[in-house]
DNA sequence: TTACGTGCAAATAATTTGCAGTCCC
DNA sequence: GGGACTGCAAATTATTTGCACGTAA
């Protein structure tokens, strides 16, 4: 298996854990190590369900989802502690959350700046930040400022 | 009270309604044309739903919003019909779906391509359509189109 | 040791559904 | 009159929470 430099991306993601150079390369005292930055303790389950989350390149995922991941892993680990967790990753900025069809909540690993495709019942997507140009903006009101834009563009089947 | 031309906008809205231009002026005489003309039988809780759904420009709103005014305005009806109303209006391009923060179902009012600020706890509010320009999207996969794209500007306070 | 985490089961919250009665056409 | 619609209450589904026990620092 191909070493990974970084296990968690995002813009402030490496400073703190890659810069030292010489821990870099064990995937698992980096997940370690980013967690207990965040103010989490590296306990067994979260590892293990950082290792799901970010083992394995960008993903987009539900609670239930996870949950059966870890059960075929043979984590040992309750519903209850993978939506504590996912909340817990989420506002440590590991996580972020989207909104699709207010159903279920689902969980990009990815959190850098991206946009997304989204097919109705086939999920989402990544649309590389570059691909798209949001060339116009409206003023905000008074006493805001952007935070960030958010694009989804929504597929069809062609001809459908 | 200024009279309402249409009721209900959006891409084919008007249409078969308000051509006819001799019935047009009574609002619920257009509402319940309107009903029909999506097949859905004009009964007193739909029309009355329909009236404040529509009656007061564009709005983003959820069931339990709904059902509050409808209670304030005395219009007898259950939850679970708000519910399945909501659901017919936007199965039929009366009102469009919004996921916001995947709690809440929110309906848009207004379903005419336009985009959406949103501030964390306080809503949503439109953004005229010409307001955002997108100058560069990516292609879509193979045998797929875009439907629409969804432009959400995420807002915060200044110096928050 | 000791505060933080976890698992379980019960509690919420939003939404849907089954069915008997009601209403539009 | 007959099928579509509504209301109610019960059922579902997703998620959160309280509390006793376990575990990392």
């Amino acid at each position: 298996m191909a070493r990974m430099v970084s296990l968690i991306r995002g813009r402030e993601a490496g400073a703190a854990v890659t810069a030292g150079a010489n821990m870099a390369g064990c995937p698992v005292h980096d997940l370690k190590a980013r967690l207990r930055s965040v103010g989490l303790r590296p306990t067994r389950q979260r590892v293990a369900l950082g290792w799901l989350l970010f083992g394995r390149g960008d993903r987009h995922l539900c609670a239930e989802t996870l949950f059966d991941e870890a059960q075929r892993a043979r984590v040992p680990v309750s519903l209850a502690t993978i939506y504590n967790t996912l909340n817990q990753f989420t506002q440590a900025g590991l996580l972020r959350e989207i909104a699709l069809d207010g159903a279920r909540t689902y969980f990009d690993t990815n959190v850098s700046h991206h946009h997304h495709f989204f097919i109705e019942g086939q999920g989402l997507t990544d649309i590389p930040a570059r691909d798209v140009i949001v060339s116009s903006l409206p003023t905000p009101p008074d006493g805001m400022e952007i935070d960030r834009v958010d694009v989804v563009v929504r597929l069809r089947k062609k001809g459908g």
